[in-house]
DNA sequence: ACTGGCACTCGTTACAGTCGAGTGCCAGGA
DNA sequence: TCCTGGCACTCGACTGTAACGAGTGCCAGT
């Protein structure tokens, strides 16, 4: 059980090593590397001790050791040291977000950015719409029996939807509509409008109630069931980076997982407010993703939190790194937003 | 020069065969499994002649044929035979894009079943700005300085802007550029809205003129020059399919090219209209496709075509399949569309 | 508690040999 | 003239063997 410093050293250097070398890392090569001060043959000792704790394996009897899934985790606990971000990093994130033109543009350049700089999949998710309020709604005459329903959200999004109308309805009757519609929902949040829209169908005067039924279960469509939540992706390409070694020979599964928004939604949605959650390898609960790891954080304008953002890679990535660059894009993004 | 009747069969049983196994076939397996009612020696000298004129290869000497591009070429202009879509297909195209319930959803639901149906990558456009006319123009205020502009096309896209105004602009104000601007633009195509903008900028009442212009200038980035194109991506795990033998061992240029928009407008933008074009190897522009193949074909209400959509997989594919695929799902979207 | 030394394991590489699919070519026949 | 059976040849795929070497576990010595 007791991991004396000298063992976690020696974990730590390994773990530094394989990620950089991508290769099984043998007792010589780390005194070598590494100012251990002590011989091979006493290192294999701790490695024995640290295999058998379950910290790091051998993939072939004759071979170097690899971190385990729980070797990264303690790595990642205990042992990787805060890597600031070069200044180079630093400007190419301002210089990325700068010139953005409004809620797509910036979620597309963030999306790139990350994917960019971590080398890896980056996946951000749109503010949430759990988490906004209504700030306008529209209501467009398509014909004298259809309506386009547009919702403003504060965060920046915005939602349509066509709106299918039981009988024609006057361009007057609309207009009130709209009125009603804004005056009891704007400024609520999303997630308390399903009592609100209820009023609404309730208080409405008698010939616009049709009209008015049919809207309000359009509105709770929108705004609460579907869709929700949307989500930006971008450097796939990242996934063929170190040949097949990485994800055990198919980007199948991953490939697989990426197309499912539920499932990025899981891996990224925030949790627990301002912390980084870091996924390494089984820890997460789909199968696909196995052989994966993700880093994500929330981000929002100021300190609350509007919606989640974060990478994707192999389970031999470069954790400190990657944490960093994470943190520092959502950083960002939360002023950018703030800004608006 | 002269390729014969047989020497076609025995190209479309090549291209037939590779198809399926995925194997390079040789003289015997082809008098087999077709009946070209003649001896594998007669094939072998056809073949010998197919080769020296550029349709087939072989990988090495002691291997039986393989397609080259030009072969492709031959057999989807000369001898394929239409391949009609199975009832189970149909009912999928059927039940798939039913229900669909904006824009948004018809774009998603068709993407993916082109995906599921071609078991390849597919790429649908998003109706084209371009041959969209406005349908109305909205302007939310935000606050004193700042609108949330708001364009919806007759094609059910929906695009936004937020605008900086130079200065504080009353509700009334807001009120009739509002007015202004539908009247003006309402029903009028995205291209031909430059000169429209430009006149409304001079007509203005001169309290409302710092407001249009600002706005106009955001109104010509949003109408034309900005975005403009949007693509919906599916299917990107289809590529594993077939091992590594596909795409010559690596994924990475493919996925490269794929998160390029410019790159996927380029191969699906629809060019002659109502045409299903099919670009094999390296007929396509980008070298990162070289060893891919695309078929894609516009789609639009009615006989106008408002976009394109299509699919990307591997020179050895099916091509009769896919192209009728692409063409019923095309079909079926431009009636889905024609509703609205 | 650490170290040098040593036997051992086992994946990697190289090489040789066999097998067989497939070819090109040629001489003979319809 | 065109097709066919026959035959020698090519060359990749597979198999078996041997040498190599990185890396280990263990033990005796400091």
């Amino acid at each position: 059980m007791g991991l004396d410093d000298r063992k976690l050293a020696v974990l730590r250097a390994i773990v530094e090593d394989y990620v950089s070398t991508q290769e099984p890392v043998g007792s010589r090569a780390l005194v070598e590397r590494h100012q251990l001060g002590v011989s091979p043959a006493t290192v294999r000792n701790d490695m024995a001790v640290l295999e058998e704790e379950g910290y790091i394996r051998q993939p072939h009897t004759s071979a170097g050791r690899v971190p385990t899934d729980r070797g990264y985790r303690l790595f990642v606990d205990r042992l990787s040291r805060v890597k600031p971000l070069s200044p180079a990093e630093r400007r190419a994130i301002e210089r990325f977000l700068v010139g953005a033109v409004d809620l797509d543009d910036v979620v597309h350049r963030t999306v790139r950015l990350l994917a960019q700089l971590t080398r890896q999949v980056a996946v951000v998710q749109y503010p949430s719409l759990a988490r906004s309020s209504v700030r306008h709604l529209e209501l467009v005459p398509i014909s004298t029996t259809r309506l386009m329903l547009v919702m403003i959200a504060d965060t920046g999004r915005v939602e349509q939807r066509l709106v299918e109308l039981p009988g024609p309805v006057p361009a007057d009757d609309v207009f009130d509509l709209r009125r009603l519609v804004n005056e009891k929902l704007a400024g609520a949040r999303l997630s308390e409008t399903p009592p609100l829209v209820q009023a609404l169908v309730e208080e409405v005067p008698s010939e616009l109630r049709p009209a008015m039924t049919t809207l309000a279960t359009v509105l709770l469509e929108t705004l609460v069931e579907r869709h929700e939540e949307r989500i930006a992706l971008a450097g796939t390409a990242n996934l063929t980076r170190g040949g097949l070694l990485d994800f055990q020979g198919s980007l199948r599964p991953i490939l697989e997982a990426l197309e499912e928004e539920v499932v990025l939604l899981k891996l990224i949605g925030e949790t627990e407010p301002s912390t980084t959650r870091v996924l390494i390898g089984d820890e997460n609960e789909f199968d696909n993703l196995r052989a994966a790891s993700v880093v994500s954080t929330g981000y929002g304008p100021g300190a609350t939190i509007v919606g989640g953002l974060g990478v994707l890679g192999p389970t031999r990535m470069d954790y400190p790194g990657t944490i960093a660059t994470v943190r520092a894009v959502a950083r960002y993004v939360g002023e950018l937003l703030a800004q608006n």
